[in-house]
Parts: structure tokens; C-alpha cells; sequence
DNA sequence: CCAGGGGCTTAAGGAAAACTGATGCTGGAC
DNA sequence: GTCCAGCATCAGTTTTCCTTAAGCCCCTGG
């Protein structure tokens, strides 16, 4: 009979590709790995890797055994969470994936639901919105919370479900005192054009989503960026913006996070969505429902300032 | 992570009821069944089973995990059998259970099939129809082969892939001595009636298939025998037929096969069909395709006498 | 050409898990 | 009241599993 966890360890190797990595990840010694697996094809009666002394690979047999494996461990974690729907109790290790720009929103919340439940244990990591989808599927997390800013809605990820957190403006974040911010309506395709040629650019590097809607928007009015700067982490943008250094297009709560910054909605309106995605296997789990419930919750809470579209804020109304 | 073996415990122990028992079936001690027992319970996180000193029964909660292990047994069950149909090697333990009256017709075949792959274990019982496939869903056995004398096209058994191997006719078996043997034409339904009601009816035991399809057909032509007398086994009913003690509905092939019985073809048609049952999850495994495939051909080679329907054959061409 | 290193396996020993047999408990049957 | 079936628990042994250590292979860099 085939044993789950050596299927796991299947799994996580045919995603890693390398024994010692496989082990690393697992928290064992690759010599464990090798042996499991080792008895894996003994249990299987094949070969499912291919042994070369440089690296090992997965045979045929390997790679089919482990997609059935994904279906035979998905099959044990739905039963796993019906069980511990039915006992309630919120406990356990719970994975989390956040994008960094969310993460202290979030954690404190997180700190006091772990409290609440002490036999509970919530591990949360940052990661990019794009390597999140896989590390759940993958297992490698259970919840991870991550920012779309495509224009259309999200697609459904193949396999998991996706869960709207809530949707947030971007705005032109400017420095308050800048001649732009005092104008009044929305940020046009003329203005957001002039605007480009006039300020240095403050974006994202490229490969973040932000970057990707940026670029997108700024083809969109035919502008390019006389001077662009790149900076990973949108609060640091928003930072930047406060110094003077430039402009930037930026989610409208941490714009208007940032003293010394103001945002300005744009016509046609442009937003990001936050989402949560989990395996629909785990829906069931009391600690995993319970986790994203607090983290809808925290983010509802900023709900007020995140959809925030007012043209010139007072300057203090931000802390209200 | 919940443990196969474990689920598969509980699955035995669902349908067994009591853990004594599910040690017998597994083979180990209700000592090991207890402990295990327990710790799927901590796996799972909640009380599978009601404990009383008395005997141990599931909770609510242990039923439905006992229904989840069957979907996740089964999709181990589907891999593994992929594997072994790459691998192709006929090896392994394959359990059969086999109609009592077909039993001597299969053995030698299964044995021969045994002695060309050395690593094949072949295991066989004998088990009634009634029975074989609520055993062979649970993992019981691996293949049945049943007969069902139903009029109607075999009902596909929930889950069970169902394998036609042939249809025989059932005959009026008289002794051959006998004046009845001696008219030409098929046994109508006066003179079924009638032979009833001069003949002691020698039919097998209530809850057998042979003996309501045989108490249907009775009822249909309004005739009820004025003496019975119940035997279990169909060759036993043929001795007896031979015997002179009476007459007997009986499968072509069987009658045709005691030395002083002549079968008489019925009218309108009875026939039953032999079927095989197996796990649609272990169809790839070749050593399964294997014993079917023998046990197909078995039945095949004795085709001409099965289907036998001549009025009057000669006395020694059930020899040829 | 040889040293170094990454990746994997094998061997040996110790830790963890699992099974057995014995013992004790409970509640119904005789 | 005694017996018996069924189950849990405990102690001890066997099996499984993991780690450390050593070795092999092949590539790379000096």
C-alpha cells in the first residue's frame, strides 16, 4: 500500500526537483528523502527516478505518480478538514503568504487570534503576489493574501478558490505641497501625460504586478517617463513621493498613509483587488476559516480610508 | 496527515463492526487495532468511536471519515494499479472469489496461470453471488465471478465494473431414462406444469439466485410442486436428477455434464449469465487483467456444452 | 591533472513507532 | 454468581525511520 507522507514527499520533490532541496524543505536529511523515496519505488514496483550520480529526476512513471498523488493527498486533506470542522476547535499550524505592502496591516490581528487560541499557530511569510498561487496549490501555504491589478476580474486560479478581500483605488500619489495636488477633479489622460514629463517617475521594478498596471496605464495615455526611478515596496514609493522626489501611482490607503502625500483619483478610475486564496480542500478547517475571517476583518477596517477618492483631503483627515 | 493504513482499518472496522473481528480479517491482534484505532482518533482530532466496555461502535464523525477513506483508498488504489500497469509485471496477490459451481471449471486454469508467473499469489474462495460484490467493493476480494439468473440485463453494481462472461440456458434436467426425456420440443409451460406435478422438484435452498429465478418461473406457468426437496449446490442437484430422486431446473453446462441427466430446453428461454466483477480502480493492474483474461477463456472453452440446446442429444456427446 | 564541491547513496547506530501478549475492566448471558 | 466476549492499557520486543558518517560520481576551477 502506498503511503501518504512518501507521496508528499514525492510531490514536494517533483515540484523541487532536488533531493537535498526536497529535504531541506521538509525539515529532514536528504539521506531520509532518498531512502523514503527508495521505498516508494519498492512500494510501487517501478522506477520512478532516474538516478544519475549529477541529479535526480523524475522517470514517467514518477511524474504520473505524483499528479495522482495530488489528487490522492487533496482527497486526505478534505477528509482531514470535514474532521476538524466537525471538532471546532481552531488549532493547528496555519501557513500564510502575504504581499509585504499588506503584512503589518495584518499581523496584529493575526498576533491576536493566536493569542485567543493558543493551541493555534500561524506562520506567516511575505511573499510576491505572482509565486503565491503555486505555493498554495503547491501546499507550501495554506492562505495567501495577494493584490491584482489587472483591470478585469480575477481569473480563478485552477484549483483554488479565491476569495475578494476588497478593492482599493490608485491614485497619483504628489507631494502635497506640489502645484498639482491643488487643482481640482480627477486626474485626466492630458494631465497624467503632463504630469509624466514634468516629475520623475517613481515605480516598482519590473515583474510586480504595480509596475505591470503602471506601464500599462501610462501606455494607455501615450506618456513615457522623462526620468523613472524603480523602488521595490509601495510604502517606500510612497515615502519617496513625501520627500519630493517624484510621483507615483500607488494604492490610495497607503498614499494617503504617508504625511506629506496626497492622492488624486484617475479618470478612468484604476483599482487593485485584494484577494485571499486557499485549496478549496482546507475550506472547511475551522483555524484556516478562522484566519481568513480576521484578515477580512482587518482589512474591512481600512475599508474607510482605502477607498478613499476625495480629490484634496483635508490634510489631517487621514487619521480620522 | 492521516495515515492509509490507519484508514483503511477503520474502513474494515466499519464494516465489520467490532475490532476483534477487523484484527481477524487483518491479521493482527485487537491489541494493534485498538492502538491504531486510537491514534487516528488523535490524528483526525476528534472521537471516531463510541467507547463502551462492551463493543466498540463509530460516532457520527467516524462514519464519515469510514466514507472519505473509501474515496481516498480507492484513488490509491487507481495509482497503484497505474503502476503496476507500467511496470506490466503479473506479480502479487490477487484474491478471487468464485461461485461454488464454477469453482472446478476456473482452478486449474488460475493454477496454470499461477505456475507461468511465479511471482503471482492467486488466492480463491468460494462465495454465492449474493455476497461476492458488496465484498469485492470492500476491497474484500479483487474479482468475483458470479452468476445472476435474472431476465433483465445485470444491474451495474454502484462502483463495480461488471464483466460479461457468458450466457448459458437452463434446462429441465430429467433423468435420461425418464419418459418426458423422450418427447421432442422445448418444455412449455403445460408441460412444465405438469412434470411438477408428477415429480419430486429438487431446487437449492431459499436466498440462493438458482432457487428464486427457478420459484419465478414456476409461478409464472401457476404450477407449485407437490414435493421439494432443497440441496445446496448445482451439481449435487444434477447427482441427484441422475439418481432418478427428481427433476430440477438446472444450467446447460451442468446438466449436460452428469453422466444420465438429459436437459430439456425451456420455453419460452431461461438462461443466466456469468459475470465477473472487479474495482473499475484496479482494472490497469495487469496481474487482475490477467486472472480475468484466464478466467474469460476458461469459460469460453466450455462454451459448446454451455449453450447447449439440443432437444435430445445423443447419451455420450456431453464426452465430446 | 588534481583538489573541491554538489548531489546522491549506502552503512551503522539510535530513536520512534508498531505489534504482541498479558492483565484488567465492563456488561450481558447462563 | 460465574463465565465470557469485547475492549483498553501496559510492558517488552520487533520493525521502521531518521541521523550521522563515509563514499561515489561528475563537474568545475585552479
Amino acid at each position: 500500500m502506498l503511503d501518504l507522507r512518501r507521496l508528499e514527499i514525492l510531490r514536494r520533490f517533483a515540484a523541487l526537483g532536488t533531493i537535498t532541496a526536497t529535504a531541506d524543505e521538509l525539515g529532514y536529511s536528504p539521506s531520509a528523502i532518498s531512502q523514503q523515496l527508495a521505498t516508494l519505488e519498492r512500494e510501487a514496483g517501478i522506477a520512478l527516478i532516474e538516478r544519475t550520480a549529477q541529479r535526480a529526476s523524475l522517470t514517467d512513471a514518477g511524474r504520473e505518480l505524483a499528479e495522482h498523488a495530488a489528487h490522492i493527498l487533496a482527497a486526505a486533506e478534505t477528509a482531514h478538514s470535514r474532521m476538524r470542522a466537525r471538532a471546532g476547535t481552531i488549532s493547528g499550524r496555519v501557513t500564510i503568504s502575504c504581499i509585504p505592502a499588506l503584512a503589518p496591516a495584518l499581523a496584529p490581528h493575526l498576533a491576536t487570534l493566536q493569542r485567543l487560541h493558543p493551541e493555534l499557530s500561524v506562520v506567516a511569510h511575505e511573499t510576491g503576489s505572482t509565486a503565491a498561487a503555486a505555493a498554495v496549490l503547491d501546499r507550501r501555504y495554506d492562505l495567501a493574501v495577494i493584490d491584482d491589478w489587472s483591470e478585469h476580474r480575477p481569473v480563478e486560479d485552477a484549483g483554488l478558490s479565491v476569495h475578494r478581500l476588497r478593492r482599493e483605488d490608485i491614485v497619483l500619489a504628489l507631494p502635497t505641497d506640489h502645484p498639482l495636488a491643488e487643482q481640482s477633479g480627477p486626474v485626466t489622460a492630458a494631465r497624467l501625460r503632463e504630469t509624466v514629463h514634468h516629475q520623475t517617475w517613481l515605480c516598482a521594478p519590473v515583474g510586480q504586478l504595480s509596475r505591470a498596471a503602471g506601464d500599462q496605464r501610462l501606455a494607455a495615455v501615450n506618456a513615457s517617463p522623462v526620468r523613472r526611478w524603480e523602488f521595490a515596496g509601495l510604502h517606500v514609493l510612497a515615502l519617496l513621493v513625501a520627500t519630493g522626489a517624484g510621483v507615483a501611482l500607488l494604492p490610495a490607503g497607503i498614499a494617503h498613509g504617508q504625511a506629506g502625500v496626497t492622492g488624486v483619483r484617475l479618470a478612468p478610475r484604476m483599482q487593485r483587488t485584494i484577494l485571499a486564496l486557499t485549496r478549496p480542500t482546507t475550506h472547511e478547517d475551522p483555524a484556516i476559516a478562522a484566519c481568513l475571517h480576521v484578515i477580512r476583518e482587518a482589512l474591512s477596517s481600512q475599508q474607510s480610508t482605502a477607498n478613499y477618492s476625495a480629490v484634496k483631503p483635508a490634510p489631517g483627515s487621514a487619521a480620522s
